[in-house]
DNA sequence: GCACTAAACGGAGACTGTCCCCGCTTAATT
DNA sequence: AATTAAGCGGGGACAGTCTCCGTTTAGTGC
């Protein structure tokens, strides 16, 4: 489904290059650091780097897809260790952390939330929404989480909870609050 | 404290068309209008948009402070006409959907809302404030809201509503269902 | 090894947007 | 009518995005 030819050692060797420094970059820089910079950065021309990556969605989604399935993973991790319930405040606390902490991120969480979104971010999307409604069905079942709730109204909702907290600046204790806060809303 | 001088004439009337070019572009074109041309809409040349707002937050702001103003004189509006419960609710109602309608009034709410922010958004930010203290007092008050929470919460926390709303693009019920489900979370 | 070819490179350049600077214009004042 | 400083406005430097296309090079068959 990917490529039928293997890429060329060159080929993958920018490629990963440019991933590595694009990670640093919209870390350092924010979601708006500037791709040509990046290229340079990488030792490539920008060419190379729009030919890999066509939009800054792309590249985005691409320094981010492993933070992303790593969080998707810790979802499962949670929920064979904890009870459901505390499994899902723990989860939410990470996620809005994680969030918040790679700048950038949050941009593309949030198209990876959208419905109908651009078909670059579909990959993360699914893992996300995969997990989200491991953990919330799973709470619910338990009866400790309102029935009505759809996994992606959850993770909506999360993303709500970051922006919040974002907007505290330098407060970490924040997030665990308004998490907390959240959650009372949705208990079954 | 503004001016010791009253504006020129000429000068009065290019800041008012600007201001009201500008509030039709970033309705039409989100927050990031350009401003040059929003300048040659308004048939002035860039320096003279440059000059009145020195940023794009300063436009912004300037752009929609009637608006700001209106949602916090409607907090207290809503605060003499209903009983306190119903009178945040249905604010934070309005006040999301507020947000999110003007496309480009999130970013300057964002601003408002974040502490020690600009000097520019100052005034906006304080009207909001002080319209979320008299109705947070009051549902305090009147026992319905959770005793340990700043006004400065309750506003971070409906933006985050209304960025969690703004992902389920295209569905207006759902600020409410948000609104709600927040709510919840807040009562004493 | 060598020649061949398609994949990949890279940087010049077109374009768009931001923002400043400074010579010119004009409203207000006497 | 003369004066003057507030205000104007557009030219231009700069930064970023993204494309195009001539050049280079990895991989392959002989």
């Amino acid at each position: 489904m990917t490529q039928v030819r293997p890429m060329r050692a060159d080929a993958r060797r920018n490629y990963e290059r440019l991933l590595k420094v694009a990670a640093e970059a919209f870390a350092e820089h924010g979601e708006g650091a500037s791709l040509d910079d990046i290229a340079k950065r990488a030792g490539v021309g920008s060419g190379t780097l729009y030919r890999h990556f066509p939009t800054r969605q792309a590249l985005l989604e691409a320094a981010y897809v492993d933070r992303i399935e790593a969080l998707a993973a810790r979802a499962d991790e949670l929920g064979e260790t904890l009870p459901p319930g505390e499994a899902l405040v723990e989860w939410l606390n990470e996620l809005c952390a994680g969030t918040i902490e790679v700048r950038g991120m949050k941009a593309l969480l949030g198209s990876a939330v959208t419905d109908g979104s651009v078909a670059a971010v579909t990959a993360c999307g699914t893992s996300m929404k995969g997990a989200a409604t491991r953990l919330v069905s799973a709470a619910q079942a338990a009866g400790v989480l309102r029935g009505d709730l759809e996994p992606i109204d959850v993770l909506r909702l999360a993303h709500g909870v970051a922006t919040a907290s974002e907007l505290a600046k330098g407060d970490g204790t924040v997030i665990r609050r308004y998490v907390g806060l959240l959650l009372e809303g949705l208990e079954a």
